[in-house]
DNA sequence: ACAAAAGTGTTGTACGTACACCCATGA
DNA sequence: TCATGGGTGTACGTACAACACTTTTGT
């Protein structure tokens, strides 16, 4: 039979594959406010392309697997590059295989990462921009639904896991949470059920200092890291 | 700067991929009941190797990725190879890509599927057999690692969509429903809320035929097509 | 008639939402 | 003292689990 032959055939012979090559990009998701006490925005970083294809197009931060290099090192890697500081969080999100989605056939691992809002803040290295990641140009290959899926997943997570926090700093005040929370979501939520609803979950400590500003004073929290930012399954490492 | 021209070097030049491979599997579940009327248990199809290395060991069904095929085709094209028919749901789980998860460097792109409780009854190709998808023997490479992750996936799933319609043919009862949510996540449920669950869910297309056995008959439902079995987001396609 | 599955009704608890209300501070 | 955000109390509605109960068949 021509079936289980085919099948048979698993890693051990290189059939045609040697046009394939493998990249990896991370959608790098982190806060910034305009004047000091705004409301947050999403923002997340591109570089601009220097050559074809695309050129002169925006671009996620990405490069090519190294040999000896594992996934999610890549991932990292490429993610100090642009953000000069390590990810409060970090997964992968999709494999993009299309065909056409270059000229030359690429398949892209891609990964999706928070970094606290103080990071965002430096200075990017040149050819690296921070943008609204809800009003976005147009950008290289098929980065701009990439971005789109990314940000879906981004709102999902933030319903059922405590990913939120990985956007903050050290310390924050429940209002600095919630308007992380509101920005995410693009909708206003209830500050009196928010506070119960999150010191009900274990998640926050809190400490003795008190964020002082125009008015009462707001107490600061700390992130109990004995609960995990997201439940990752039972995937290796 | 270093950084920003590592950046640019998007998928125009081939630096050192020329080792890395791609390779496309699938975790495909389906159900089997031993006898006609017993509680149905999950089901995977492996594939016996029949080269190093592993050589005779069981393996998830794959191949390598063809350079002008898409990835869910390649997904799709070896579901076929092994059940012989269209899985009724298919989604990407994971990139695998771990330095040494083979001996030369492969990264595997995995999908899984769901095939109906029908289709898994067909004999099997030489060469395929059927696990029970809980008790797995010692399989090739970290197919193990893999099936548990499609696994937990799989009953995740079942919690918010509705999914494990995807298991059943056509025409079902309600109480063979259930026993497919019973058979995944490995739990017995009430049959009077389940009832009441699904049907408040407008999935459900009760038929004016019944199953006749031992007992008072039950009446038949069809799915309705109109909901998607799982959301899948923004996803291209 | 009886066993067993099909199917209905009822109740308690948990949780999210809406919103009224008090507290503490800067200006 | 007033405006405003910090923080508490309370009431309502929905969702789900538990379980008693009725219906309908085969034997």
């Amino acid at each position: 039979m021509e079936t289980q032959t085919t099948m048979a055939r698993q890693p051990e012979h290189a059939a045609s594959t040697d046009a394939i090559r493998v990249a990896v990009s991370t959608v790098i998701f982190s806060l910034q406010r305009r004047s000091g006490r705004e409301r947050p925005t999403v923002v997340i970083p591109l570089v601009r392309r220097t050559r074809d294809p695309h050129d002169s197009r925006w671009a996620l931060p990405g490069g090519w697997l190294g040999t000896e290099e594992n996934l999610e090192v890549a991932a990292s890697r490429t993610l100090g590059e642009t953000t000069g500081l390590a990810p409060s969080f970090l997964e992968q999100l999709y494999a993009f295989g299309a065909v056409d989605r270059s000229p030359s056939r690429v398949v892209s691992i891609v990964y999706w990462a928070l970094v606290r809002e103080d990071v965002s803040a430096q200075p990017a290295p040149q050819n690296v921009a921070w943008f609204d990641a809800t009003a976005l140009p147009q950008l290289a290959f098929d980065h701009n639904q990439i971005v789109d899926y990314a940000l879906w997943r981004l709102r999902n997570k933030v319903g059922y896991s405590r990913i939120a926090h990985g956007l903050l700093p050290e310390l924050f005040t429940l209002a600095e949470l919630r308007e992380v929370y509101e920005a995410i979501l693009s909708k206003r939520l209830d500050p009196a059920n928010f506070r119960r609803q999150v010191d009900s979950s274990d998640t926050l400590i809190p400490t003795d200092d008190f964020r002082t500003g125009s008015h009462r004073p707001a107490r600061l929290y700390r992130y109990n890291h004995d609960v995990e930012l997201a439940e990752r399954g039972p995937l290796p490492q």
